[in-house]
DNA sequence: AGCACGCCGACT
DNA sequence: GTCGGCGTGCTC
């Protein structure tokens, strides 16, 4: 085993740097590198003067570490000439470059940075999750020895004239449009090996180990004729844009929340606006939610620009390898992706877009758990360009910083639909009133079957949500009054009727499908609550000649199967689209004339101070599905709480009204947006162990209680999941910096002092369950 | 996160 | 006497 070079090593097994090296230690440099494993340092290292030309921040190197020098992948993040006074401490030195060019340009290393001083997350790990793995692992490509025509001929006289097949075999080779692999060469030049060997052996052919592409079996898709004629605005459509075009020109950040109903036109705005970015030669990302990540999306933006690069969660990692290095190599204009696409390497960036701003999916649930609205605002920061927010129902926090002077944020509206369109009428159906009455057994009550009826007469198409996946949601015995939980899990398990079984939908944990209580025995076991499958049934048997389709998670796991879906839906083969809050958001069907919410209550009543806020969303932008088309359309929605704020609001279609009520409630209870909030999230196998040290975590925070609210350890919504029991802690406070140092200072200091217990720390959650 | 070092129990 | 359990601490 030859171990690294060491410098100013002196035991014997180990080899010093050559003495030449030594002396011009003075002009030598050092680099400085994170690994994005759980080792949380930065660590200095020698460059060793043969990659002294080459490295660069935002390379990755293999460095030897720890006493055993094994070799480590890590991020080179700075470069400098070795100080006069070191620290002392015995230098080891790179032994190799990994990445040929770098792949982390200095912004991007900016922003890295700042997300792991925000997020409390180490920078290696970062740098790792801004890198997508088939980037890292060259996924796609392979190194292959390919042949070349020696630049420096042998001289003629020197050797015998070549014969016509080895002069054909060189000039095939020459005017080869790429380096060829001896394979290749033999199959272009029709030859054996043999003569090939022989221009080698007499230096006229030299090869060279290049990382070349394999040959892609999935061809691209041509991409659409892109459409020269710019659509016309409408007035308010104008008036948004003009700000934007005007930071854009003056290369200036600002951000814009465009807070447009459903129907006015935002992505109109989006597309002019990257029209002026790439008229000067800038370039664009658009964020849109995953879910949202359909063709036609991207169909739109693929229709108006020449080169669209998509990434989505789906590509394989060579796939998606490809499309980096694509976006890297600098000809792409737009880059329209899920959240991870705010990090696309676009050198000429000039606008940032997030559509459907208020969506829960912007924010990362693992390590580094950004919120992409502020990751990108920080990127446009970094690049002096605008960012574009764009919903019909603005997060809380996206709204009152463009309420508030000096917020940061500017609020451009768009308070009507293009063409003036009506926003569908809103029907409230009081499910208290129907159980009251016992009109109906099942998920549909009568306005809401008699308006499907209507609805399909009119040739109409009709999507109706339910948030439920599975057929019935929970299992319990009227003799004993036992539940059907999960073992791992503190959930209920969710009757699934396709395979009769009973499935936990955290830890997919699964039994058959009881007949008789597992407790008692009794066998009248009971199956309550609707779920998906449950009301596809009810939805079959009310309408036998109406074809119906289901989508949700357990329907939608093929690949392709969500595009299959809709294209049904789009060209009328399905009347009536059912499924979970993947058919809430930003489909455009003009023949939608009816949405039907068959529970709107599902969210309402979850321990979150979001839970008003996110029912708002859902209907407000289920809803919006229909009425974009002549026929006009209408919602009815189901609820036992007909007269919440949040409800009544949505059926107003009234956002303001939702705003102002909700503001002062979480001004009052001090809450986001109006603190900010850390959830530290406690995790072990051992329940009491786990809550002693929870108990302990906040006792610690709370000797620094002041500016702060301090509340918990408390068992967390969802006490136990996957077989750990969960308590968690929350922070509120005005001061955002000093509410993370504080949750820095106190993990740090309590970090392995108890291995079998994990913790989380989470910035600005959405998620408190 | 690894990995070595180190200090106590059950085996040839 | 030695092999090996995993607690503690360090990694340029």
């Amino acid at each position: 085993m030859s171990r690294a070079p060491s410098l100013f090593d002196d035991e014997p097994d180990v080899p010093v740097l050559p003495p030449w090296e030594i002396d011009d230690l003075k002009n030598r440099k050092t680099a400085q590198v994170v690994f994005p494993g759980g080792y949380d340092a930065v660590l200095d290292y020698l460059v060793p003067g043969h990659l002294a030309g080459d490295i660069e921040p935002g390379m990755r190197v293999s460095v030897p570490l720890g006493k055993s020098n094994r070799s480590e992948t890590a991020y080179c993040i700075s470069v400098r000439k070795i100080g006069t006074v070191e620290s002392g401490i015995r230098l080891k030195a790179i032994t190799g470059i990994i990445d040929p060019v770098r792949l982390i340009d200095d912004k991007m290393l900016a922003l890295t940075h700042w997300i792991a001083g925000y997020y409390l997350c180490p920078l290696g790990q970062v740098l790792e999750s801004v890198l997508p793995a088939g980037v890292r692992t060259n996924a796609g490509t392979r190194l292959s020895k390919v042949l070349f025509v020696t630049e420096k001929q042998p001289a003629a006289e020197n050797i015998k004239p070549l014969t016509a097949k080895q002069q054909y075999i060189l000039e095939t080779l020459r005017q080869a449009p790429e380096p060829l692999t001896m394979l290749e060469l033999q199959r272009a030049a029709k030859c054996s090996a043999v003569p090939i060997s022989a221009l080698k052996q007499l230096g006229f052919i030299e090869t060279k180990t290049l990382r070349r592409t394999n040959q892609s079996t999935s061809q691209e898709t041509a991409a659409a004729v892109p459409a020269a004629m710019p659509y016309q605005l409408n007035a308010a459509q104008k008036q948004c844009l003009s700000p934007i075009i005007t930071a854009l020109r003056e290369n200036r950040h600002e951000t814009f929340l465009l807070h447009g109903v459903t129907g006015s036109g935002k992505t109109e705005v989006y597309i002019q606006a990257i029209h002026e970015a790439v008229k000067h030669r800038k370039q664009a990302i658009v964020l849109v939610p995953e879910i949202s990540l359909t063709p036609q999306t991207v169909g739109r933006f693929k229709s108006r620009f020449a080169d669209v690069a998509v990434l989505h969660s789906h590509l394989t990692d060579a796939e998606r390898h490809r499309q980096w290095s694509g976006i890297a190599g600098g000809s792409v204009q737009v880059v329209v992706g899920a959240r991870s696409a705010v990090f696309a390497p676009l050198s000429r960036l000039g606008l940032i877009v997030i559509d459907e701003e208020h969506e829960n999916s912007f924010k990362q649930d693992s390590a580094p758990r950004y919120q992409t609205r502020d990751v990108a605002r920080k990127r446009a920061e970094l690049e002096d360009i605008p960012l574009i927010l764009g919903s019909a129902t603005p997060s809380l926090e996206s709204y009152l910083s463009a309420a508030t002077p000096d917020g940061g944020a500017t609020l451009l509206t768009m308070p009507h639909r293009v063409n003036n369109l009506p926003l569908p009428y809103v029907g409230i159906v009081d499910l208290r009133e129907a159980v009251r009455q016992r009109t109906t057994r099942g998920a549909i009550h009568r306005q809401l079957h008699q308006a499907i009826h209507e609805s399909l007469q009119d040739g109409g198409q009709i999507i109706l949500l339910l948030n439920r996946r599975g057929f019935s949601t929970h299992i319990q015995c009227p003799a004993c009054g036992e539940a059907l939980k999960c073992p791992n899990c503190d959930v209920s398990l969710t009757h699934h009727k396709s395979e009769e079984i009973a499935l936990c939908h955290y830890c997919d944990y699964q039994v058959p499908a009881p007949a008789a209580c597992p407790a008692c025995q009794f066998a009248g076991i009971q199956y309550w609550g609707f779920g998906t499958q449950k009301l596809e049934a009810e939805i079959r048997s009310r309408f036998p000649n109406v074809s119906v389709l289901r989508m949700d998670t357990d329907t939608m796991q093929r690949t392709g199967a969500h595009e299959k879906a809709l294209s049904q839906f789009r060209n009328g083969e399905v009347q009536i689209l059912l499924g979970t809050q993947m058919i809430a958001k930003g489909l455009d069907f003009p023949n939608v004339t009816l949405v039907g919410v068959i529970n709107a209550d599902t969210a309402l009543h979850l321990p979150d101070f979001r839970a008003a806020e996110r029912t708002f969303h859902l209907i407000t932008q289920v809803a919006g599905r229909t009425g974009r088309g002549e026929k006009g359309g209408r919602v009815i929605i189901q609820t036992f709480s007909p007269e919440h704020p949040a409800i009544r609001a949505a059926a107003k279609h009234d956002y303001t009204s939702f705003v102002k009520q909700e503001l002062p409630v979480r001004q009052m209870l001090g809450y986001p947006p109006y603190t900010k909030m850390i959830r530290i999230v406690i995790r072990g196998e051992n329940e009491m162990q786990t809550l002693e040290f929870a108990n302990h975590f906040a006792q610690r925070l709370k000797t620094e209680e002041g500016m702060f609210k301090i509340l918990g350890p408390a068992p967390a919504p969802f006490a136990k999941l996957r077989g750990y029991y969960r308590f968690h802690i929350h922070l509120h406070g005005t001061d955002g910096g000093h509410l993370r140092s504080l949750a820095d200072s106190v993990s740090r200091s309590l970090k392995s002092s108890s291995p079998s217990i994990q913790w989380i720390i989470d910035i600005d959650p959405l998620d408190m369950l």
